[in-house]
DNA sequence: TTGAAAGCGCTAACAA
DNA sequence: TTGTTAGCGCTTTCAA
């Protein structure tokens, strides 16, 4: 019937086809403001109309499109987060508990890789500004000032992880490397390791670790500690070569720290296959404490970073940023701690 | 000046304060649509036009809003993964690969956890079907119906993976758990292993994987092949009480299949503790060719899953449906192979 | 508590 | 090639 009415020549564009909120608000017999406020703040909306919306709702199988709700409302519900590279292990308990607990939330994580080179940083940030996200959480910290600049210029809160400076962009949870890096020199020392060596990857955060033990270790009266650096990503692989290597030119060394766990486990994995016994001959630590670093044998010493406490300090900030709650605290350490195990 | 003026008492919503299209545009000294073009379709539009519009882009920081984009066109340009959870090793060069490929094309990836619990399932739909992304990408099949059918309504391209049926819910890359587990127990057989056990997770897939093992261990005839199952994830610890109990009950094994390489570098570990010579005394088969896999010691043998071209070949299929090609193979099995180390 | 109107920032459709 | 107009689906603002 109605195929034989002249359509109207008023220009029109289709929608999707998809329900949307008219739709649930005409059969509710309401107001679409009303259906609007049935959904998002229940209690500011009668009983009744509460209840005609949600049953049109559930009869039309009706889903919100968050890219409306988000440009009308400037918020986005929607977080960015930046990793070097998701197949790291480093950051995957923190971009796991940051996941859930902003899921837990109402928000949605977008993911963009950096790919350790910061060539290509400007057009993931165009990309994820593009998004108009309500929040970016940054593994590390952004050192490039275009970066910086970038981010500040966007208005949006930003999360720097995984270390610790007195000058964040904005909110900053992690660590000190540098505590880092002394507290082991010093746990070797009181271990009785005289001869300690270095093996590490090339990133800003590892050096500076390498650099406060290095301090350290002269000021204990081990003054030559080698060092070797290997590129980015530490690898079993990388871990094997690196203390083939250091044999070579200090076969006396009696410790190694390693930069990452998976590192440790190729330098213990090379120390077995030369039978050089761990941690009789050669102590090993590790950094990182993976999963499944206590059940390796000799198990693995190590330093525990809580990188769950990280993404779920990160996502508070982000969530209390957004709805507006304000954030006195904005640099929080949590801190890690040296787990002896029996590698060390 | 200005602020003397009463205020025209039109109610009015002032914007997010960012540089809008519009600004472009009056800057440039074109209509918006104009300035949209330049910078979609340059083509489109005179070269003095696009250079205007990109001069004055360039000197306002403009960053287009995706969200208004998305909505206005309704191509998002975000895609959806859902994995079970990023912690685990087995997905991730697919995760990696698809979001590389992704942003190289302009798209963007939205992160879900699925959690390998069933339950939050619906949620996680809903929270992504609401952005309206151009696509979305499973890893495994999705099998509940209600998830099916709830997919399937929202006419977004899916794409399944790591897996095969032939009535896939859309698109699907992956590769036969069923022919790995018939393939590793012809292996074993040639090899000379009678005695073969099992270890493998509880998931659907693995589970396919020893059912195909068993199947065809026994038309060799090798009948009894005792299994333990592990609940996911599969983990170092879990593999190291695994074969500890396995030996308990079964100490004349000669080989086991994991249900991954994290399993069986446990089951290796275990093995050494006890020293049990791998491969002399037992051979160890692992699954999903870890990166650490080829430098262990022994190597490990495993089954190799390209799970990088999954990732690639998933992002073709959602750009080229969302950008209306026609995808005329829409399973496509990316096989495996066995890689035989030194391990078994 | 409910609703009408306006507009978020952009692009599809049409016209010149 | 360029511009005008009318939305995309939602929420804010204001008024009742």
């Amino acid at each position: 019937m109605s195929q034989d009415l002249p359509s109207s020549p008023k220009r029109t564009r289709r929608g999707s086809g998809a329900v949307t909120l008219h739709d649930v608000a005409k059969l509710a017999g309401v107001a679409p403001i009303s259906a609007s406020r049935a959904l998002n703040a229940p209690d500011s909306v009668s009983a009744e109309v509460r209840q005609k919306v949600l049953s049109a709702v559930a009869r039309t199988g009706y889903v919100p499109n968050r890219l409306a709700g988000g440009l009308a409302s400037a918020r986005s519900r929607l977080v960015a987060a930046v990793v070097p590279t998701i197949t790291g292990p480093v950051f995957q308990q923190t971009v796991q508990a940051l996941t859930q607990a902003l899921a837990e939330r109402g928000y949605q994580l977008m993911l963009g890789q950096s790919g350790y080179a910061h060539s290509r940083e400007d057009d993931l940030l165009e990309a994820i500004i593009g998004r108009r996200p309500d929040g970016i959480v940054l593994t590390g910290i952004m050192h490039s000032p275009q970066g910086r600049k970038r981010l500040a210029a966007a208005g949006i809160p930003v999360v720097e992880t995984w270390d610790l400076t007195h000058t964040p962009l904005d909110m900053i949870v992690g660590f000190s490397h540098v505590d880092v890096g002394r507290a082991v020199a010093d746990y070797f020392y009181s271990k009785g390791y005289r001869r300690p060596a270095l093996i590490g990857g090339s990133d800003e955060r590892s050096l500076r670790r390498q650099q406060a033990f290095l301090a350290a270790a002269k000021a204990c009266g081990m003054p030559q500690v080698p060092v070797l650096q290997v590129a980015p990503p530490t690898t079993l692989k990388a871990g094997r070569q690196a203390l083939r290597q250091m044999l070579e030119q200090h076969p006396d060394i009696d410790a190694v720290f390693c930069s990452s766990d998976l590192l440790a486990l190729g330098v213990m994995t090379e120390a077995r296959s030369r039978r050089i016994a761990v941690p009789g001959r050669l102590a090993v630590m590790g950094f990182g404490d993976f999963e499944f670093s206590a059940d390796l044998s000799p198990a693995l010493s190590t330093v525990r970073i809580d990188g769950a406490a990280i993404g779920q300090q990160a996502a508070r900030f982000i969530v209390d940023s957004a709805e507006g709650r304000s954030v006195p605290q904005r640099v929080i350490d949590i801190g890690f701690s040296i787990v002896e195990r029996e590698s060390a």
